[in-house]
DNA sequence: TATGAATGAGAATTCATTCAT
DNA sequence: CATGAATGAATTCTCATTCAT
């Protein structure tokens, strides 16, 4: 056997481990999703992890060292494609209030057809790994279209919110309309008037275009 | 020793030993509410409460029977009062909007007083062991003076806003005025106009009276 | 009941719990003792002194932290008397020789009265926490008692011979002369003359006197 | 493809795998050697082999069965030759004292050039794989050069005494000419008088012929 | 033969709970 | 009622071994 063709054996060898490795990988996030959304970030145990992805304990530590990293990794893997999706989507549509009001309405579409992703989201999402949509709110502001005694208050009111609704929508509780009440209901609270409101509720809804079929 | 004198012994002896289990107790309580706002309601083990209280294990399972039935403790104990104070302090006001508006000043008031207390409310808070003052809700959106998509959005929305906030403020991250600007925010956010916010703002904050100096 | 009394009986409580304490460290050391002896510092698993102390492995992990703690812990426990105790017993013994030559005899006695302990020390040594007495192999050497080419050598070759009669002596493969033959053998290694050596050898062993009969 | 030509290809192949084999196991020892001498017989485990080797652990188990095995291979391998190397070297020397003398420094000069070795066999050494030069220590006991209480005692010292050796020059701490004092040391333990140890010393150390250059 | 992902038995460790004092 | 040593089931984590490619 040549040398190039061991060297291609060895490469098809690496390459079906790595894809192997990749799939096992993908199982164990997806698991760790339904797991996390279910049970929150700190009670879950190992088996718990193991059993849900149906693979061996042992399996599970050739990929993750702990609880503690599989929860960032699963969170990374969760929400890292969302926002920038939203971004894309919303990507020619001019006035902060617009682009805010779609971007959660969004939001919230995605979170209503998927339970899990919401629940997941709600009970994990930590400040600095999904962030709000910083610029609009502060053009926002600055163009007087947003009011808000502090950036500290509009941000935490925003974000509690946000995560309430979260809880709800994957709690399976919340109506059709919920997502854009709940997004109006933000508007109002950043001071928009209901005329503005209601020219944001009847915008179309941008289409989202997934950055790839994501295999779960 | 007499037939008198021993029960008197006895009863001497019950009344200093129940004195001294609600010492014990209390001290208990205390340190759970410390430990719970630290780690959250999940994650602290036995030794945790025990090492905060100083005590030993055994003395733990004397009052309690589980890290569960600690949890409601502490909450009944640490939240029971708060709200009934409040009610008093706005017995006599008058309007939905100013007793919503001061009713949220002065629990945010506590909160910046007590940033231990603060992060176990915001921490370990279920729905339904603190409710939101649903009657002024309610009269406020009857009378116009509150506006929400959805009963459901406005409870998350307020819910979420007054967790996150009493997270900052239990973090140590807040302003002095931080707890005046949530309150004004809410209000925003449930449609009141800014002349009326501003009435509530500048309205002097009503005297609590504690139902009784409890010791921590 | 009065303080005192209180503070009596808590007393109380704390002696009796700290000499339990102390009798199941005592029990897992000599334990631990046994097994090191049969298997080496490295190959014993966590079982095998739970096992062999009679203990739960929750009782273990009250006392010592890991195996690598075990080990130190049983080798202070088991050599620390010793050397004191030769020294004790030379005490009044004059010359570098002498000194040298019975306290090897003492070592070796000591080894054949107790074989487990001969294997444990074999195994386990390392140097540092069981010193040869420098003092009389320094003096010998100054006086021209001892000779040897370097003090690494002489070192080595003692150490050495020490542990593989140890070896010898704890596998039941030494007859009861063996302690004296290489005692003997010793000082001839160090150059001294066939004629101090003898005389060495039909001194009278000093008594050796426990410091205190250590319960085993 | 004719038949012939397909047989010389097998051949062909064979022969290339068989080389490649032999390289890979003798990887596999090389890097075993090292892992042994630096951890011991008992501590190293089967991923330490293969770190070190550089190769899958697949590859391990193609070659050998358990690290017991390994063990046992690495010992042949390494200390199969220097023996016999050693025997051949000393042929035509005369004199028990003479032949064990610079048999001892040809032993410690080999340690010096190699400390990898040098660890290895303190470490794994045991009775039996490696035997100490018996027919010129029994010679010299009956011709009355060599005096010692009983075999058994200076069995272990000499043997103790080589160990310890082998650890100093493994560890990097002996000086260059450590080898050749502990070879006087232990004549002189042997009771070989000043002059003749002496006379070893100076004699100049035997040429080694290497059996053949073994590829490490 | 070489590879390395997957496996699962077994070893280490934690922690809620009991109980004699 | 208070204490804290002992317990062992539950859990975490390791590592020798297998096997499809």
């Amino acid at each position: 056997m040549s040398a190039t063709a061991r060297r291609r054996t060895t490469d098809h060898r690496t390459r079906v481990g790595r894809e192997r490795s990749a799939r096992t990988e993908t199982k164990i996030l997806a698991a760790a999703l339904r797991v996390f959304a279910e049970r929150g970030p700190d009670a879950p145990k190992i088996d718990e992890f193991v059993a849900a992805a149906g693979i061996s304990r042992g399996t599970f530590y050739n990929h993750f060292d702990s609880v503690g990293a599989l929860l960032t990794a699963t969170s990374e893997w969760t929400t890292g494609e969302l926002l920038r999706t939203i971004e894309v989507a919303l990507d020619g549509i001019e006035g902060p209030v617009l682009r805010f009001g779609l971007g959660l309405r969004l939001f919230f579409a995605k979170a209503q057809s998927d339970h899990v992703w919401s629940l997941f989201v709600a009970r994990v999402w930590k400040m600095g790994s999904l962030e709000l949509p910083v610029r609009d709110l502060e053009e926002g502001l600055q163009l007087g279209l947003f009011r808000a005694p502090s950036p500290d208050a509009m941000r935490d009111l925003l974000f509690g919110a946000v995560r309430e609704a979260l809880l709800r929508i994957g709690g399976g509780h919340a109506s059709r309309q919920y997502g854009d009440e709940m997004s109006a209901l933000c508007l109002q609270a950043l001071g928009v008037d209901s005329r503005r409101i209601a020219t944001v509720m009847r915008h179309a809804l941008p289409a989202v275009v997934p950055a790839e079929a994501v295999e779960r």
